[in-house]
DNA sequence: TGGTTATATGTTAATATGTTCATATAAGCA
DNA sequence: TGCTTATATGAACATATTAACATATAACCA
């Protein structure tokens, strides 16, 4: 069950909608900047200004790509008043972004 | 060492080769084309015009795409007279690869 | 209600990306 | 050498992506 080969099709192809869902995600982590966004929320919840002062990103632009991070549902947030408190939401697409970072600094 | 945390810099921003790095594969396994061919790589060594021919895909486009996954390492070739052999080059990325693809079927 | 702070949104411009067509290269063979 | 097949390359085009700016919304508080 576990062994290196694709699940559903061995020697087909991928069907349309998961190959859809697979590259919108790798999309998502193919972005400095949306990668170093995930990077800090795998480390703490933060709010919108807390992650642009952090990073050094201005605030629209970091508004953006956390709806685009939401809508792939790899971030939510809760509030707090006027502030939006974000976190992570995928623990395997984080998982995966950590192998590839490790991946990458060993390499 | 193998908990859900990121090696290098724990509460730090991740350096910028290992982002680059980071960034370009995951911009790799971003593209359909991409995935498909190394979906199709996964599961045997193929000539240029086979995926082609199997992906219903235009040779130039898929030489193209070639270069751009031999540039990262992610393919590498044999030849064979005139044929050149495609297979996949890198166990972790391919890993990652099927890793997301089962996430995705099974979301 | 009016002011303040936090965040979201719309628009635009610059850049990056992917595919196609046409053509070049390179190996094998008669 | 000349022909054929397999693959690579370059240029052009259309589209997608990204970040920036300006502005809107939304919640809180005096």
């Amino acid at each position: 069950m576990e062994e290196l080969e694709f699940e559903n099709s061995p020697s087909k192809e991928i069907d349309e909608e998961t190959l859809f869902i697979v590259t919108q995600t790798f999309k998502a982590l193919g972005d400095p900047t949306r990668v170093r966004i995930l990077h800090l929320l795998f480390q703490k919840e933060c709010s919108v200004n807390e992650i642009a002062d952090t990073l050094d990103i201005r605030q629209s632009t970091v508004s953006h790509q956390l709806r685009f991070l939401k809508n792939l549902r790899l971030v939510k947030y809760r509030r707090a008043g006027t502030t939006l408190y974000y976190s992570h939401d995928d623990e395997h697409v984080m998982l995966i972004l950590k192998q590839m970072i490790d991946h990458a600094c060993h390499s």
